[in-house]
DNA sequence: CCTTCCCCTGTAGTCCGCTACAGGGTATAG
DNA sequence: CTATACCCTGTAGCGGACTACAGGGGAAGG
């Protein structure tokens, strides 16, 4: 039957199975070609847009907005123009949760050289470093 | 009496008051002073750490996380063994959600460059950037 | 003094992202 | 041929993070 059924996806991915079913009826996974009994069969493809929907969670993103960087694609006769600006509005979105990230990582690469040198000390680093 | 009441700061972060109240029950703002007639008073610190909360948030941390980030803080006499392991392991989680921006960002770039010089096609170059 | 607007507490409801369950069908091992 | 382990659909329930509301009180203007 060479092809994934909804179980084994699943455990390929590390998630329950009903997740599976809950990203088809979200638009997160497009659906399935069926097996003659009716059972989902699934790609490789569909393991790694799990994954991508995991990774994209974990980073804040809704599943609304995961849909739509799903989305982001060059379709063959798209209108560019759109994808483009839909792209760079993204890039926008990643590059201020980059910044955090890098103003956090650094809060914390500084409170243990303080840890470490026993230096004076501030009253909350992480929230020193990120702020205006 | 030089403090802002719970609705100002509200106001101040772009947050509904009753998610202040909120904060405050799950250990994300101290238990504010109070004015006589039992009023919470906070100080700009309130300020500054709402809307630290706004972007932990916005980055995929769970309010439990942003309390323990928050909670990370090289305090006189505290175990410095213990401040450093914790601060180590976020600044883990840290470049791991940063490895996967940087993977997603690169994926948009990509994008945007197919779709300007309309270079052969692939099917979506964020999922693909974002293998392994 | 009355009105308006905010504050207090506690509790209930909402939305998102799952997760479980009921009631049924299918595949495969023994 | 039956057990069990999965699959199907639809619907209900759950935990996190708010958000609204009920019932009552303080403050400040007209």
């Amino acid at each position: 039957m060479d092809g994934l059924k909804r179980g084994e996806l699943a455990r390929r991915c590390g998630v329950n199975p009903e997740t599976i079913r809950y990203y088809e009826k979200r638009g997160l996974l497009p659906r399935a070609r069926r097996s003659p009994s009716n059972y989902r069969i699934f790609g490789e493809d569909a393991v790694r847009r799990v994954r991508f929907v995991m990774r994209a969670k974990e980073l804040g993103f809704t599943l609304a907005e995961i849909r739509e960087l799903l989305a982001l694609r060059a379709a063959p006769g798209a209108r560019c123009a759109d994808v483009l600006h839909r792209a760079k509005e993204k890039i926008r979105d990643i590059d201020g949760k980059l910044r955090t990230l890098r103003a956090m990582r650094k809060a914390l690469v500084d409170l243990i050289a303080e840890c470490r040198g026993r230096e004076p000390i501030r009253e909350c680093p992480i929230l020193e470093a990120l702020e205006g």
